[in-house]
Order: C-alpha cells, then sequence, then structure tokens
DNA sequence: CGGCCCCGTCAAGATCGCGTCAAGAGGCGT
DNA sequence: ACGCCTCTTGACGCGATCTTGACGGGGCCG
C-alpha cells in the first residue's frame, strides 16, 4: 500500500483527488496549508507528495524547499498558471513534476505511478538492524553505539536509510545523492565524502579503518552489518 | 529502464531536462563538458544522448564526431541557432536528431521516444562468472579468489568486463584497448600488458602459469573460466 | 647461430579520488 | 534577538591508481 499526500486549499479539489486516489489502491492523507504539508511529511512519510501552489500561508516554492530539507519524497506539483518560469524555478527546487491545471486525472495518476516506480517505497521503515557493536532503529530514529545512544541528524539518518535498503550491497554515488538530496543532484560527490564519514566516526569502532561502510572508490558505497 | 545522458554547460537547463526525463521514467546521467561526455558514454553506455552544442571545452561537432568513432548510440542535438549550416553539418556527422532552443519539454520528450525506438537498449551488465578458483560479480564489483575477497581497480574491471563478454573466446587486442581506454586508443599495447599481468597476479594460481587468462602472440588474449 | 619481434616485468612520475577540516550561512528554539 | 545545531562549500594532503618509458627474455625465422 502505497501513501500519498495532497496538498491544496481547496477541499473539492481535496476530495476529488482522494477520492481517485483510493480507488486506485493508494492511502491519502492530506493538507490544507503548508506548514501541515511539511509536519505531514514527517510525521506521516507518504510515498509521494502532490502539491499545489498558492497555498494560504507559504510560499509554494517555500513548501518545496522546506520539505527538501526533511525528506526526499517525490514531489508533483500542481499550478494554475502556465508562465514557463513558475515551472523552472519549481522544478529547480526539487519537485519531480509538474502538472498545470486543468489537468485529466487519469494523467496525474500517471504521474503518482511514474513518481513511485522512481522514488522506490519511502514510508515503510527498515527494520532495525543490530549487530555486537551498534542498533540501528529506522522507525524510532534511535542509534545505539556501544551501549551509549548516538545522535544522528536528519540528512545522515536519510543516507544510513539508503545504504541499508540493500546491506551489502553496492550502491551508486548516484543513486545515493539522489536518495538524500532528491532529483536534482548528479554528480556533487563532496556531500558524500562529508557524510560518509561523519557516519563512520559515530557509528565505526575505528573510523580510519571502517569494517560496516566501505568505500568503492569511484563508484559508491557499501554498508555491511 | 532506459538511461538518457544530457550534455549541456547550463546547470539550469540540466537539472530541468533530468526532472522531465525522469517523470517520464528514464534514468539521467549528466555531463557539462565535452570530455566528460565521451567518457560517460563509454562507461554509462546510455541508451540516447541529449547533446547542446556550444560546449566550454570542444566544439560541438567535435564531441560529435568523437563519440561517433567509440558509439553508435543515438543522439539528438540542441542549439541555440537557427542557421541551417550547423544543422547540416550536425547531422552529416551523425546526429539523429535536431531541435532548436527555445524548444518544448514535450517536443523533446517526444524525440527521445522516438530515438529509443530506433536504436533500441544498448547496455547491462554481465552475470556473474564462477570457476573452482575464482569468483567475479560484475554488477556487485565484487571479485572472490580461493575464499578470501581481491580488490581490483576500476581499470581492471573494465578489462575483465570485455574479456568475459565472450569467455572462451579470443578477442583483439584493438577490441580491448578500445572498451577500456576508448576509441582513440588503436595499438598501444603496452596498456594491455601491464593490466593483464596485473589481472593475472589477482587471479591466477599460478601467474607465471596462466591456466584463465591466455595470451594469443600477435592478436589479443582469451579468457576461459 | 644471430637478429628481431613480442611479451612480461618493473619502477617512477603524474593524476585522480577520497578523507579531513574549517569557515560561513541559515534555520530553529529559547 | 541571541545562540545552537545543521547543512553547505571550498581547500588541502595523502594514498591509490594510472600512465609511461625502459629493460630483459623467449620464440621464430632467416
Amino acid at each position: 500500500m502505497t501513501r500519498v499526500l495532497v496538498v491544496d486549499d481547496d477541499p473539492r479539489l481535496q476530495r476529488t483527488l482522494a477520492i481517485a486516489l483510493r480507488a486506485h489502491g493508494h492511502e491519502v492523507v492530506t493538507a490544507g496549508d503548508g506548514r501541515t504539508a511539511v509536519q505531514s511529511v514527517l510525521e506521516d512519510a507518504p510515498d509521494v507528495v502532490i502539491l499545489d501552489l498558492g497555498l494560504p500561508d507559504l510560499d509554494g516554492t517555500e513548501v518545496l524547499r522546506r520539505l527538501r530539507t526533511g525528506s526526499a519524497v517525490p514531489v508533483i506539483v500542481l499550478s494554475a498558471r502556465h508562465e514557463s518560469d513558475d515551472k523552472i524555478e519549481a522544478l529547480d527546487l526539487g519537485a519531480d513534476d509538474y502538472v498545470t491545471k486543468p489537468f485529466g486525472v487519469e494523467e496525474l495518476l500517471a504521474r503518482v505511478r511514474a513518481a513511485l516506480r522512481r522514488g522506490g517505497p519511502q514510508g515503510q521503515h527498515l527494520e532495525p538492524m543490530t549487530t555486537d557493536h551498534f542498533r540501528l532503529d529506522f522507525a524510532e530514529r534511535r542509534a545505539t553505539v556501544a551501549g551509549a545512544d548516538v545522535r544522528l541528524t536528519p540528512t545522515e539518518w536519510r543516507l544510513l536509510e539508503a545504504l541499508c535498503r540493500e546491506p551489502g550491497h553496492l550502491v551508486s554515488q548516484q543513486d545515493l545523492l539522489r536518495a538524500v538530496w532528491g532529483p536534482s543532484y548528479g554528480r556533487e560527490s563532496n556531500y558524500l565524502r562529508v557524510y560518509a564519514n561523519q557516519l563512520r566516526r559515530k557509528l565505526e569502532l575505528d573510523p580510519a579503518n571502517p569494517r560496516h561502510l566501505v568505500t568503492e572508490p569511484g563508484l559508491g558505497y557499501r554498508f555491511t552489518p
């Protein structure tokens, strides 16, 4: 079951979309303004967000920006305007797709399916992972290393999740960047180096000789429990 | 999943295109200059290339020429100019299609689909290969010899892949050089000697008397599992 | 038997990618 | 408004990897 967050200030449209989405097997949560939307992304962990620009409380681009600092969830933007300026701005900020009103429900559903294919399931949290040295509980956002609690920042958690989705397998730099920083980041591998080391410092017994988070030069990283 | 290489020096346009393409189910890799583009074609094996003329380092037609000597991937050329000279020149050099800026995203997507229909998919990874002595997993970039993990460098992997594409068959020096070092390397067989031996040292039981990686003097190498 | 070609080997310099650090900006809570 | 935490971004050193040239040996042919 995939979860879709619908953000729109028009209750009519909210209901229309909700019915259509549920009819196609999606679970639906709704938000009427930007702040609620940001909160819902963090709490409900939807698999995809449908975001109407032109909300009462926040600028649409501001909502996008805030979402992006806390999650890499795919976002489909709705807009009544036709100006391509908006379009480019929204896409620059990390939207995955863009639909101008009026639109057909079928079209939107197709784009939701496309976004889900791309992003993979987000909402399902991973199983807790335990080794002799540390324990990671993704649902609770709790990390214990050598018996003591360790604080991980949101970005560190997202990187860790992307790595742990396939434990022991090589994950490419591009995949990691996309999973953590959104679809717009192709090659800026400096982020990865900084945060991979941050994770090593917090999780590894000997950060200089990592046993779990291993780098594959030129390709990506591998996380083995 | 089809892979599209976007070559443009404008990061904005890069991202816009990348997002639009991903929204339609394509995987995207990007390059900001000509040299990176040529390299990416060899390494990432995209199914179609979108190439902006007017790159910082190389003339657009030069990029096309280099691509064409190493790959038959379909290329869609973007250009801000309207002069038909460029158009004819580009098409002569092997571009498959030509779009002048400004263009609609939908139009470009349609041409990408058309190019994909024409070209068909290109690259994927080889199956893991196992013998009594070693095991090679190309997708995971993992090599195990006599039970122990062995690290292979990127170049070693590329050479091994070229050899294993036709196990037990003779692969000519030219083919190997082109597959690993690119289309410009016709006869620098020194590379091959160095890396073939590197591989023997890491994979063979007795590197002095190779049983798997056999050299055919004057012709090339043969890899038998 | 001698010369030649081709391969294996080695080593040194150049280059690349990664780990590391730190300064600065911006958000958030107090 | 202030301070703390986090994220971003650039610079730098180091080790691994790649490149390049040189040298020696073995097989083949004249």
